[in-house]
DNA sequence: GTACTTATGCTGTACTAGAT
DNA sequence: ATCTAGTACAGCATAAGTAC
């Protein structure tokens, strides 16, 4: 054995450790959960150090690697760990460690470990500090010098401080370390920020400027049509080719415009953003930071890149309030509920009559303002959810055909609901000259049908396309029709009650099966 | 010398504010 | 709404320091 742990209790809280004769002694006072709890740490330490000549058996939080070779080799043995950004959970843990770290060491400023302590004195701090985190120590560590750096996070530069910087970086070179001593800043600060002040163009791209930007990327990546570039290009170098730009902004106008448009790309519409929520929906992902943007991207011509389409999300999700303060799968549905929001009110702006004002998250209305020309064939359809229940009203008037809908999707809910649609109906009533039809009883029977091309929309959870609800009739009832459906001139197929597939996407339709809707016979 | 720990430098990406 | 820019942060490689 090559340690020996010896737990000594003693009358104060100091904890020491001792060498003796190859032995390492631990003297310190706790109580038997935190000896049992410290003892468990040590022999993870002590695991740790027994297997690091085989480093591919330890657990990743406890093992401080960065060589691509140790990586790969741990990938290889089924080892996983979180990269990427850092989430708001993951720092909580990391700051709660630190805190604890300090509390047992009567330290009162994290600082004084990271910054001051000679790593003796801070011995197994990064690997206290790394518990519960998937994370190499290596990835602790970074993090933890760059959050407690108070030179860090210091916000923009001004003018004054960017001559300074020049003039330092001319007397020192690249001593980051130096010159951010002297201007007050952390060394990657001042370094970072040296990198982005190469003289460069800023502002609109000259169209001589885009052209040498396509030219330098085909030639570094020997290509000349098809496929855009995403990785792997070295920016360096292309922002030396570009000459009047820096490799940041070459990198963005490639990636955000160029690789787009030099592939044929397809301009972005309002179906991708639904189908973009779609995606996103059904990734199950609890954070945005975990969505594999480069896999989205694929063969979606109408998005310009990974990290374009992730931007767009950004876009989407920023509408919603206190947005960050969301889990995912909420906030997908209120952006989902903004976006219909939004189209709703366009609608309106347009001359139609926005009939209700309700958006919360209990009654879901929508309102057909103006009948529109139905296509022949409806190709979308949403079997709603069983657990669903449907009241709708179609209202009638000279020129105007209001169709409202509440859609009560949580039994808890259905009282709320059923106000909210009794308010509605009255509020409908008053106006003069329309028909009220009143809600369906046979619920089985019901089915949005979608086609986003009517330019339609609803609320409803249930669906991620603008979509108008309507009875549907049996296959078998032919064209006994119940005479509360038929409320304009227009045409519209139903699909078929039987034989549908389980989900969205109805794409069964009989295509004999045209019902003709007639105003004169309600 | 070797294995491990700590630290630095360069490149690329993420997030988001500001400009248009 | 979209484009551009500013800042922070991560990945990767490797140098320097240290204990055995």
């Amino acid at each position: 054995m090559d340690n020996i742990e010896v737990i000594v209790p003693k009358s104060n809280d100091d904890v020491e450790y001792i060498e003796r004769g190859g032995n390492r002694i631990c003297i310190h006072v706790q109580s038997v959960e935190e000896i049992e709890q410290e003892c468990e740490v040590e022999m993870d330490s002590n695991h740790q150090k027994k297997t690091q000549a085989s480093s591919t058996d330890v657990d990743i939080t406890q093992a401080w690697f960065t060589s691509k070779d140790d990586k790969e080799s741990r990938k290889g043995q089924g080892q996983n760990w979180k990269t990427g950004q850092w989430t708001k959970d993951e720092v909580n843990i990391l700051k709660e460690n630190v805190e604890k770290y300090c509390e047992k060491n009567s330290i009162t400023d994290p600082t004084r470990v990271i910054f001051d302590m000679q790593k003796e004195e801070r011995k197994d701090f990064y690997r206290q500090c790394a518990k519960g985190l998937e994370r190499p120590l290596f990835s602790v560590y970074r993090r933890l010098l760059r959050m407690y750096d108070k030179k860090n996070h210091m916000g923009k530069y001004s003018k004054e401080e960017v001559d300074r910087l020049r003039k330092l970086t001319t007397k020192y070179g690249k001593d980051w370390s130096k010159i951010g001593q002297e201007m007050g800043r952390s060394a990657s600060s001042v370094k970072d920020k040296m990198r982005l002040l190469r003289e460069s163009n800023t502002g609109k791209w000259m169209p001589d400027e885009e052209a040498r930007l396509v030219e330098a990327i085909q030639e570094l990546q020997g290509q000349t049509t098809g496929v855009p570039a995403v990785h792997g290009i070295e920016w360096a170098k292309v922002a030396d080719k570009v000459e009047s730009r820096s490799e940041k902004q070459c990198r963005t106008k490639w990636l955000n415009y160029l690789s787009w448009k030099h592939s044929g790309g397809k301009e972005w519409s309002r179906d991708d953003d639904l189908k973009l929520l779609d995606i996103l929906q059904h990734l199950k992902v609890d954070n945005d930071n975990d969505v594999n943007w480069t896999a989205i991207f694929q063969d979606w011509p109408s998005a310009r890149s990974p990290q374009w389409l992730r931007a767009k999300w950004w876009s989407l999700k920023r509408h919603v309030n206190a947005y960050s303060d969301m889990k995912l799968p909420q906030l997908i549905e209120n952006v989902k509920k903004q976006l219909q929001t939004r189209l709703t009110n366009s609608q309106s702006s347009l001359g139609n009559r926005l009939s209700s004002e309700n958006d919360s998250d209990t009654s879901q209305t929508v309102s057909i303002l103006t009948l529109p020309t139905l296509p022949p064939l409806i190709d979308n359809a949403v079997l709603l959810d069983q657990t669903t229940s449907l009241n709708q009203s179609i209202i009638l008037d000279q020129s105007n055909i209001v169709f409202d809908q509440n859609v009560i999707i949580d039994d808890d809910e259905e009282e709320k609901e059923k106000a909210d649609c009794d308010k509605e109906q009255e509020k409908h009533e008053e106006i003069e000259n329309e028909i009220v039809v009143t809600p369906s009883t046979v619920q089985q029977q019901q089915f949005l049908i979608a086609n986003s091309a009517l330019g339609l929309l609803t609320t409803s959870a249930n669906s991620l396309r603008d979509h108008i609800v309507v009875h549907a009739v049996p296959v078998s009832a032919g064209n006994n029709i119940p005479q509360s459906l038929v409320f304009a001139n227009d045409t519209v197929q139903l699909a078929p009650s039987v034989g549908l597939p389980d989900q969205e996407g109805l794409s069964v339709i009989d295509p004999d099966f045209v019902v003709g809707f007639n105003s004169d016979s309600i």
